[in-house]
DNA sequence: AATGAATGAGATTTCATTCAT
DNA sequence: CATGAATGAAATCTCATTCAT
């Protein structure tokens, strides 16, 4: 069926590549995260990946080419998640969309915490990462916000400063967790979690009587 | 004998001391701020504080002191800002406390732009900034939502959460601007910000009937 | 058995094994002259003779194993040609020698270009290119003129003093070639050239009556 | 008199650096000299110059850069020395020149030495180094060829192959010098050389009734 | 024989810190 | 106190050579 799929010893040896830059990366993303970007050496992640120093160089042009391919690894699904949430009803679509992006930052916790101190730092990095995918998502939120707006769905508030205020809030939740200031939720208080943070945006603090 | 009294030579070299050290903890936050901590040299400090490489060594114990000192001396005025506002109804005291800490961070940026890289890879110095001011801000806070939903005013969320809720929009909102990828709200827009977030935390995003 | 004859298949496998050496030979003679010795890499060997870089040890013991071996290689054919010219009168010997010399660098530029850097620093190198193929010329030069010194033909200089110019005029036009900046001069060129160099060494320049 | 004279401690300040950069030079043309560029270490180079390795750097940019730096610094003396001979005869000015060239290149044997092995491999420095001091003497040389040509002093041959000649000569003699094959002339030697080597020039090797 | 990934010794270079002036 | 040259530890990266397949 797949036309291009890969037999014989070539794939097998791209194969072999690609699962060894991918354990490579695995080793650098644990040893950056421990310690940051900058203070980890190359003989830390070759001790880390079980390799001689040299061999890193066979995979990688360098530390940083490492820290690129991180990045580029780090496909931020958003898209296909919002796709399958689009015909729901606000609060299951938000409950779902939350719930997909703290499974997401779990998973990716070491590429993540690796790549945000340095992005903080790197402008090429940052726009790499952040300014491609951060804004899409952005900008979807916003979409989805003037949509409800238009809809007499939504208070008339500025979509980009409500798309801020949730993705803050988001930020707010898992900073801490990806820092490994706290640990990450369990599947159940990621349940409830989604719930009360949508909750809160809907309808905000205020008690208010039935 | 007058040892404590600042006044004499002796007064005048202390303040002369305490006035270089912020000279060159200004400088230090600049460049950090601009290459990140360790990618920035004391060549580089040195050329931007006005002085000589080793001059550094006489005020400070070396780089990393620098940074520690930052840290220390970034007290965060909340404390007051807290009290301030203590007996205003709840929307003026929200938008009085934003304005605050938009305003603190705004004064702060080098410094902060500077701390918060390394704070993100180094556990001491996250400890020193922020499990200790943050941590004291984020427990008024929820001391003020717990206050407010035993008085019926707010709905019954979790404090904790409300409080992390809270932060986050500040964060999502500040992060770009320390980051250097926002320019700082004017003083007008500050003022709608507030507003605008806080109508968006008490009463939510929902479209409601009057 | 047949040992020493070279038929049937130890003989092709010899011929073999002398064909992949003079390639392997023929290609790290075109790195080293284009980047030096030094600056150039087996990989690069490798990829220009189109073999795998671990090949090339099944062939040489190493990189300067390959240098030595294009050392060797570069049987310098005076004697034949100084044994050739010697029934001739001065004249056309001289051109006929100049000629020789010239048509030898021109084929050997690769290998000469590669040597020649080396050998400018490498002790043992230079001693088995030039203080062996170079002294017996030299000598043979000496004798020459010696010689004709004695016969009344030359006037009573320097025997070595005088083989030592002769080879430094031809060193002057051809090190340029050698090293790249010059283009070898074409064949008719090459004869004029040995006729005005012949000249020259035998009438000086200044003009005289006849 | 000399109104920018260096005084003061910025002047002091700058001899010492020249001087400084004076002896790493020194150092690293021997350490050059005697393995070649390429097989030279910056760690050797310290040592000759008996600093920490990294003193170097504080006044070169690296080692590459100290090559040029001596490239540079080789100022050859040919200008001056052509003009001082200008007015002489044909004899006693090439007798002059020869010697005012074998005199400089015994003084910058190990300067000549290191920059050699590299220009033969590195087109930039030879570039710099021969491109232009070399090409600027050939030209002077065959100016004059070609002078005492139209004067009927010389007989008819092309100038630009007697300058080259002329040069080979001169590089036949003392190629092996530069090189550390043979100890340099005496200064009586010199002499006697000079005067043979322009007979050969002017007269040729043949005997002729007077 | 051929391959090319793995190795690790060693080279270059940077830079925080020291210290003599 | 100020200076800035000197230091040397440590980091990055290269590449000849080996060896399992």
């Amino acid at each position: 069926m797949a036309a291009v799929e890969k037999t014989g010893s070539e794939g097998r040896r791209q194969r072999r590549i690609a699962r060894r830059r991918g354990e490579i990366l695995a080793a650098a993303a644990r040893v950056f995260a421990s310690k940051g970007f900058a203070k980890s050496t190359t003989k830390e992640i070759a001790v880390e990946a079980d390799l001689a120093e040299g061999t890193l160089y066979n995979y990688f042009g360098g530390k940083r080419e490492m820290l690129l391919a991180m990045a580029e690894q780090m496909e931020m699904p958003f898209e296909e998640t919002l796709n399958a949430v689009s015909g729901q009803d606000d609060r299951s679509a938000a409950i779902a969309l939350f719930e997909a992006a703290v499974n997401f930052s779990e998973t990716q916790i070491p590429f993540l915490r690796a790549i945000l101190s340095e992005a903080w730092v790197d402008d090429e990095l940052l726009e790499q990462v952040f300014a491609v995918r951060m804004a899409r998502m952005e900008e979807r939120l916003q979409t989805y916000i003037a949509g409800r707006i238009a809809a007499g769905a939504f208070r008339s508030i500025d979509p980009a400063l409500g798309a801020r205020a949730v993705i803050g809030m988001f930020l707010g939740l898992m900073l801490p967790v990806i820092r490994g200031l706290a640990s990450p939720p369990t599947a159940k208080e990621r349940r409830a979690l989604a719930e009360t943070i949508t909750e809160l945006i809907l309808e905000g603090v205020l008690f208010r009587e039935t």
